[in-house]
Order: structure tokens, then sequence, then C-alpha cells
DNA sequence: GGTGGGATTAGCT
DNA sequence: GCTAATCCCACCA
């Protein structure tokens, strides 16, 4: 399997102490590629009736509208895939395999067709509510590939859409919660669980994370 | 430890 | 009718 190791990977985040702790919508338009390497270290709010999760986001796939069979948006544009030809900065939820949703981050800009696919979080907040949704107790195994991480966020089709700079469903940036923001070792792999387009470095992990889905 | 099959539904051909 | 950006558990070594 092969991999790539960034050796600049990410841009450093802003050292400002009262930098805000919103994301504005300029930071998801930018290439897709790009996007899925700076969601690394951000974290994924789920204010929700039942209570609020937080997860930091540790590993990202990039699905790109041209030359790119995986993306759901290759052959245009269809009633399930319209938010990812939306503006960025929203999400894209689907079902897949009868069961599970899978949550994206639309990037690039709006007509374009392109998004990230967040395929796993560390659990940071809430995580007696995330057990109850997963009804595991294994915490390595709470948020660790995109069906677990929106049933254990609580995130469905009603996020579809959903814009994610506020809201109920929101991203906040890596200097944000107050904690001391973690280096990321970023590496570039495959993607997982496509049947096509399998040649692309498009999955983006933070190899030093003891909760991807796999090992890079 | 690793593997194979079943669950379950929307969208596409 | 078939496939899909998946997960879990039973089963076997």
């Amino acid at each position: 399997m092969p991999s790539l190791t960034m050796t600049t990977p990410v841009p450093e985040p802003r050292p400002d102490p009262v930098a805000p702790t919103r994301i504005d919508s300029f930071f998801f338009a930018t290439s897709t590629e790009s996007l899925a390497c700076r969601l690394l270290g951000t974290y994924l709010v789920h204010d929700s009736p039942q209570g609020v999760t937080i997860g930091r986001i540790v590993e990202t796939e990039a699905y790109l509208s041209r030359n790119d069979p995986a993306c759901h948006a290759a052959r245009g544009r269809t009633e399930r895939n319209a938010p990812m030809f939306g503006p960025p900065g929203h999400g894209y939820v689907y079902l897949i395999y009868g069961m599970y949703f899978c949550f994206n981050v639309v990037s690039a800009r709006e007509g374009v067709g392109e998004a990230v696919l967040i395929r796993a979080l560390e659990p940071v907040e809430g995580i007696e509510l995330m057990r109850e949704r997963r009804r595991t107790k294994t915490l390595s195994a709470l948020c660790a590939g995109p069906g677990r991480l929106t049933q254990a966020m609580g995130i469905t089709l009603e996020h579809n859409n959903a814009d994610l700079t506020g809201g109920a469903l929101h991203i906040l940036p890596r200097h944000a919660l107050g904690r001391a923001v973690a280096k990321i070792e970023m590496v570039a792999s495959q993607r997982i669980g496509i049947s096509c387009a399998q040649d692309l470095l498009l999955r983006f992990c933070d190899a030093a994370s003891p909760f991807l889905s796999r090992r890079p």
C-alpha cells in the first residue's frame, strides 16, 4: 500500500490567543485536497438535544469532480448529490449500504461538485453519549470509520446541506476549545472501500493518532 | 488473530 | 436488479 508522508504538511494554526474560535466560510473555499489536509486537527461539534459531542478530525478523504469515478458527482448532478454542488462549508450526508450514514464537507467552489469525506474522529467530549449511541464501550471503535462516527455524533440526513460554520453541527478550528494544538503527522495514502480510482493518494490522516479507521 | 457473510435501502442502469 | 465512499459478529485457525 503506497503512502506518502508530507514534510511540509498543513498551514500552522495561528498562535494569536484571541484568534476567532469559529471558522468562516473562506476556510472551506479551497481545493478539495487542501481542505482534506486542513480539516485534520479541527473539531466537529454536534450540539444535539441529547447533549454535546465533539470529535477531533484525524482522517479524511478527498473526492474530486474530474478524473475520479469514485466520486458521487463524477456523473453529474443528481438529487442525492446536489449538496456537493452547493456552497463550500456545507455538509453532504448520504446513506450507504442501506444502514450507515457518511458525512462529507463540501469544498472548492459552488457548482464544482467536490467534497471531503470525514473517516475518523478522536472522541473529545460527550464520550458517554457516544458510547450510548454506538452501544459499545470500546473507545478506539467509537468514531473510527465513516459509519461509526456519524452514529456516535448523531449525524443523520437531517444534517444534509447544513451550514458547518454555525448551527447545531459545525466545525471549530484547531486552536479552539483551549486545548494544546497537537502536532499533526500527516500521511497521504490510498482511499478505502472504493472499487475504482484506487491508485490516487487522496486519503489523509494524522498518523500519530490511535483513533484511525486503519493504519496508512 | 483473521475472514466471510449478512444486514438493508436509495440511486442508478 | 444490482451496486454501494460499511460494520459487526460468528466462526475458524
